[in-house]
DNA sequence: GTATACAAGATTGTATACGAAGAGTACGGG
DNA sequence: CCCGTACTCTTCGTATACAATCTTGTATAC
């Protein structure tokens, strides 16, 4: 998708996409001024359809918005983080219980993999591929969860971690190690059709795990 | 709020409150067609302004938007309605367990206080304003969370109940009575300090209670 | 030297205008 | 009488233009 998947016909949803893209790649680093008119020109496009973009961006909190200012891309705001990862783990914990029933064999033997690609991933330490892998393994959970309501918010809340590019493995190794045995046990939960409400449980813990290491790691080291 | 508060010297403001406020009261049914020009003219501004507030209200599910034809208001659908109440009862539950903690006395009797109204109301049966109360009651338990963005979800998910108008009880009385009783046994669980988790299921429950209610009596009278 | 007032520049907010896409309708052919 | 096609009409999508607002730099008074 070299481009930026730009084949939609409307020039607002490529802004979109666009803008987007770069703020995920760290072309747009947090705190950086997005002024439409420079967007637009950059796009060849008017500044219409840009405002229009950044306003969809804005309401999912990848960009704060100011009357009369302007946008600037949001940043790794600590209290940011903690609000977003504990949404996440409410909402994920939800669309990974809701949608285990739905989960088949070949789903559970692709998650495993993924897991496996993660355990040797540890290795040679490598963040972001270990973050990239750990979307795919949990997508694989909460995909199949047949309220798209909850699983737009699921996609939004990784959205958001993505765009503040923490990457929380970054800073807290050890919880890489932690995290891959949780995904077993979390698979062998479903493979054993538990309850939907243990599963949500243990979802729910694995991502607060991972927010409460980070949180520990920043008290014991501040910035 | 006779003209729908609009003192926020932004037509994109006034433009989005004015559509959501004739949503809620019924000027706009579900179905009807929003054309950008009409709204424009009635509200004596330009399009542009309109089009924005009609993006963020298609962004908050409140009307459907199809590309080169317009929105329209968003409906009853069934279906809807059902995602709509599951993700509610997810985060209104997370919600108010996170808000419980900050929940004084105080609170407990204005709640209480409410609820008492609720009871007396199902004397003479109105359901819009028992369905008022309801959510005045919801608003003191939750309100205090200290999670903005689990916040702002609840008031979303709250925002499409009122937009699509069905308010349950006027379709389940006798959901009304339950109702009026979980809620005082929710004021004593908060008032009893129990564990945030049992706070979570408990108000989780409160309302799929009350959407099962409804899709019991919906099974059973389908229209 | 510092603070304040003012002006110039930059950027957003809104209006108007035009082009594009879809829905409905009338006409002609089968 | 039914179906397909072309046309018109409505409405959205985008561009351009202008007004309103904020920020910033500078000069002046104290």
């Amino acid at each position: 998708m070299g481009d930026a998947g730009t084949a939609t016909s409307s020039k607002s949803e490529r802004a979109y996409n666009s803008v987007k893209a770069r703020i995920a790649d760290g072309t747009y680093s947090p705190g950086f001024r997005l002024v439409l008119a420079k967007i637009a020109e950059e796009l060849g496009i008017s500044v219409v359809p840009v405002r229009e973009a950044i306003r969809r961006l804005e309401a999912e909190g990848l960009v704060t918005f100011e009357r009369n200012v302007g946008a600037t891309v949001a940043g790794i705001d600590p209290i940011e983080y903690l609000y977003t990862m504990q949404t996440l783990s409410i909402v994920e914990g939800a669309a990974t219980a809701l949608s285990s029933p739905l989960i088949g064999p070949a789903d559970i033997a692709r998650a495993r993999a993924v897991n496996e690609e993660m355990r040797e991933c540890l290795q040679h330490f490598d963040p972001p591929r270990f973050t990239l892998l750990n979307k795919d393994f949990h997508s694989v959970l909460f995909e199949n969860c047949p309220n798209p309501h909850i699983l737009n918010l699921v996609h939004r809340g990784w959205g958001r971690l993505a765009s503040m590019r923490s990457s929380t493995f970054r800073f807290v190794p050890g919880r890489a190690h932690e995290s891959v045995e949780e995904h077993e046990a979390l698979l062998q939960l479903i493979e054993s059709g538990a309850d939907a409400a243990d599963i949500e449980r243990a979802a729910r813990l694995h991502r607060s795990a991972t927010l409460d290491a980070y949180l520990a790691q920043t008290g014991a080291h501040p910035s």
